[in-house]
DNA sequence: CTGAAAGCGCTAACAG
DNA sequence: CTGTTAGCGCTTTCAG
């Protein structure tokens, strides 16, 4: 019979054997002769026993769970990344521990202090940015923190992102080979290097063939506020072009102007997003979009993380991993473009 | 200087008290004089102490963990659900510990058993099936778990759902007084709760007017099987509406319709999903469907999950929350009918 | 290889 | 109200 919260003493017990060789069967780099591992084993499937995370976290002071604080998983980008971080921690024999945070400040200080009160390994911020205050705890705490799809300027912080930078070049490159002059921005939330990276990659890849920017509203990332810079930027004069500083504002953006401006897409305007979230591939919007290698970025992301943890590098990293641009239907392809169409 | 690690006994001793009225001073329902609560905060704040959760986890046996089963997160429903629940929870003082779980049930055990490892307060099963051997061994270790748009028959289950029987009910009466007769109906994946019980009352409104089901498919709750049931319900003989069984493969199906097969949505044929996710008021959507009040549904699985939590009650609850039908426009919208519409 | 013993940081009686 | 005293369940020296 199965019962509740068996303890190793009682499998000790049971198996006739002190409690701490109980401990020694259930410890990855321990000592034991094949006899006791065997009887503990049997005495333990027995009684059903499993060592409890929590007691054996506070004497080794490790407790095999990393938090992720992530302001909000409405943009597909964010579940997609949080699922495939969950996967490769599980994969790693750690557990994720998830933290919303509104994206104030304030607020994320208060969050990581809960966090760390749960004596995680290592924290884990997605779009989210952080005081300086606050990552001066993190490293006064011991405790490892990378920022994932967000850098900052903060020298001691790893960070893994894409190379936005490029990628807004990229962009800038695609519409001005399709013949587009009249270019206008939709830019993100203002506080995001992701936004300022993009917006400046792209400005200068559009300033490499003397093109100035046409016309430049905000959207802060959100689909209301994407909806609302679309009709700003189309009240007069009209760009024949769109970069938007994410899929997430830009299928706002493609409805909106399909819907509310009565304009076709690509025919009137060209839209490019950036991500490439699943969405983009839908027929509907057929988005053409830069690619954030989310595999690529949680594989590094964890691979820092666990370096990190394991003390086996203390140097903060920046990586950067290339997307490419991915090539659909949502804006013109230029004559002679190599198709990379999925 | 904030150093690391502070524990109680350091701030008692820069307090002048014994570490357990530090203890107390940090512990909600205990008693402390107000100079004592003074000594105590202002050393604790000098020295950065937080209390160590882990530790207050193992002597109360409480760790103020929920375990949290989801399978996949791709259907926006999960994300929106996952961060309303982990809202909730914060805002009670609990936490969400994330488990990613692929739909096998063998691996559901598996990962169940790592969550009681972690000595979660409970459980929360979005959307999983669980064996019945697993449900035994929560209840052998006393920890609650609730279903959440899941239902078992096991009655000793609680379970949170809307109320889906009703639902496919509503959809078929409106579809029939669209003048519908020849409607299909796409389904979910057979093991699931939502499909079987929004079929059943899908099926019987039909009955209620003597129609029979005109043709069926099944889409497994994936995007790309409900564009492979859709060629195949349409390769034929089509139908003139489909009741598909959730919106994520609705929004499949209505691509499929209109880009593959050329079909116009609602002239043509009339979508009905179920879920009311954020997508379905996209413009290029504007998908007539059932909502599922995932606050309500958040909200009831909180309080059910405190309620057993603080041992309130022990016997099993099974909720259904009802939700409207949605009107919007892939639907053709009987005479007169109440317009319901966003 | 194995058992005994000492805690990890904290809460919860228990006397004062 | 407050300090003292036991542990929570486990890992980790330290002798044997």
């Amino acid at each position: 019979m199965v019962q509740t919260k068996v303890t190793s003493a009682e499998v000790a017990a049971r198996a006739g054997v002190s409690q701490s060789a109980v401990s020694r069967v259930f410890t990855p780099g321990a000592s034991a002769s094949p006899k006791t591992v065997e009887k503990v084993r049997k005495a333990a499937q027995e009684l059903g026993y499993r060592p409890n995370v929590l007691a054996r976290a506070m004497v080794s002071g490790k407790s095999r769970m990393i938090g992720v604080v992530v302001a909000y998983l409405e943009n597909q980008f964010y579940p997609d990344v949080l699922e495939k971080l969950s996967n490769a921690f599980q994969e790693k024999g750690y557990h994720v521990l998830v933290f919303m945070a509104a994206n104030t400040s304030d607020n994320i200080d208060a969050v990581v202090d809960e966090i760390l009160d749960y004596q995680v390994d290592g924290i884990i911020a997605a779009s989210v940015s952080m005081s300086s205050d606050l990552s001066e705890r993190c490293r006064a705490a011991q405790i490892p923190m990378v920022l994932f799809n967000r850098s900052q300027d903060d020298a001691s912080m790893s960070a893994v992102t894409s190379a936005n930078v490029d990628g807004g070049r990229k962009v800038a490159e695609f519409l001005l080979a399709g013949g587009h002059r009249k270019i206008g921005y939709i830019a993100g939330w203002e506080g995001a290097s992701t936004q300022r990276d993009r917006e400046t990659g792209f400005v200068d890849g559009l300033a490499s063939a003397g093109v100035k920017l046409y016309a430049r509203t905000v959207g802060n990332f959100h689909m209301d506020q994407a909806r609302a810079a679309t009709l700003e930027m189309f009240a007069t004069d009209p760009p024949d072009a769109v970069f938007v500083a994410n899929d997430h504002m830009a299928l706002a953006v493609m409805d909106t102007l399909r819907f509310e401006l009565g304009l076709r897409v690509p025919e009137d305007v060209s839209v490019v997003g950036y991500d490439d979230v699943a969405m983009c591939a839908w027929p509907s919007y057929n988005l053409t979009t830069v690619r954030q290698p989310a595999n690529r970025m949680v594989a590094e992301t964890v691979n820092v993380m666990l370096s990190k943890i394991q003390n086996i590098e203390t140097i903060p990293r920046k990586i950067e991993i290339d997307g490419p641009l991915i090539v659909r239907g949502s804006a013109r392809i230029p004559k002679g473009w190599p198709d990379e169409g999925i």
